[in-house]
DNA sequence: GGGTTTATGTTGACGCTGTCAAGATGAGCG
DNA sequence: CGCTCATCTTGACAGCGTCAACATAAACCC
């Protein structure tokens, strides 16, 4: 019988990434759901239980995938940050823009960073956790550095100010990955919208 | 043999009804994905496919539970809109802490109402579209109210600052209800700080 | 190098799911 | 009374995650 073009030894050799990179795709393209651990395997060329060998089970995969996930994310985010020559009310305004954008354009990988399905059970590996809630602790930094810098107002204790902010941007990436405002077209006039309700326009020089 | 003590005879009689509650009951203690329709119908005392004689599919109930979920939600809304004797100011820190707490105190129920399980595909029957598209709306007529009893910035655009706002508590909401911030202990500042943030202190008398 | 351990891949099986098809029941109506 | 049709039933199918038992070969130790 013809093997798979991609194999050639009863091994697979890297089999552990092959299954993240395919199931990212898949991710991708189905959602969590659609997301099938035998469509898996039978992409990648091994058999419906080979991926048991890597991953206690499909949540295990799942973190793994989040991972990658909250890397990148990582990327965008401190190269947003430490861009040079802006003001801090203008840098403010594309980090919103680029974390709505990065929902936007991975939706399904978003709801799996920050949604039900990991969090909701406790289910998130200890790899995941190791860089998740540095991430989520990156969020109140950043507003703390906001406050200070005097475009966002000093009397709020900075941790409930972080949970606000950062609850308006997963709400409005929540309801626009969820179908609810489908339109994308209004994307920059709600970025927009929430800048001026959360800065002050005049800043500390 | 033994037939279920709530059936006498072949026909259930109100078997759409029983069904939805049944179901309300299963989607509050299981959410979405541990609704299922085998376990349900057993519940009721019917057979596995009875159901489809009162639902197309899983999706069409979905939808049953959520109309209940609007209409109950719209009830306690207005009922905080109408409350007398209250400042605008006073008025929209009650509406906050209703919504945070509806959401709060049936998790399940809202990621039904306001996730992507129903409107992500456009699932949504036209009866749910007829109660949930007014309720959508309703978010935007009472920003307006707000904007022009002076609390909120009649500078912004009506929608753009529904968007916002809304996507705010959705937000928080989402959040808590998905587990990542499990701490309920401070749903009450987040509010006060969100009310700080969209309002301004001084009304129009 | 030869033999054993261990990591990795395979097939078989189980129970669960949503859903379709075909047949049984009985309530409602002419 | 008898027909129609809504309702409820059993049977069946494909897909899912996952466990158990077995096959293969790479890796390691004497």
């Amino acid at each position: 019988m013809a093997k798979k073009l991609e194999r050639n030894s009863y091994h697979h050799g890297d089999l552990r990434s092959s299954l993240v990179d395919a199931a990212s795709i898949m991710l991708k393209e189905s959602g969590i759901d659609g997301l099938s651990l035998r469509k898996l395997a039978d992409k990648v060329g091994v058999s419906r239980t080979a991926p048991y060998h890597h991953f206690k089970d499909k949540n295990e995969l799942l973190c793994a995938i989040a991972e990658q996930g909250f890397m990148h994310w990582q990327q965008d985010a401190t190269a947003i940050f430490n861009t040079e020559g802006l003001t801090a009310r203008e840098k403010y305004r594309q980090f919103i823009r680029g974390y709505i954008a990065y929902a936007a354009d991975n939706p399904e990988l978003y709801d799996l960073m920050f949604g039900r399905t990991i969090w909701k059970q406790n289910s998130a590996t200890q790899s995941l956790r190791n860089i998740a809630y540095p991430s989520f602790h990156q969020q109140v930094e950043m507003t703390k550095e906001w406050q200070n810098s005097g475009i966002m107002p000093a009397t709020e204790d900075t941790l409930r100010l972080a949970q606000v902010t950062w609850g308006t941007l997963h709400g409005i990436a929540r309801l626009l990955i969820d179908g609810i405002y489908a339109d994308r077209s209004h994307i920059d006039e709600m970025c927009e919208c929430a800048v001026n309700l959360f800065t002050r326009s005049h800043e500390r020089e």
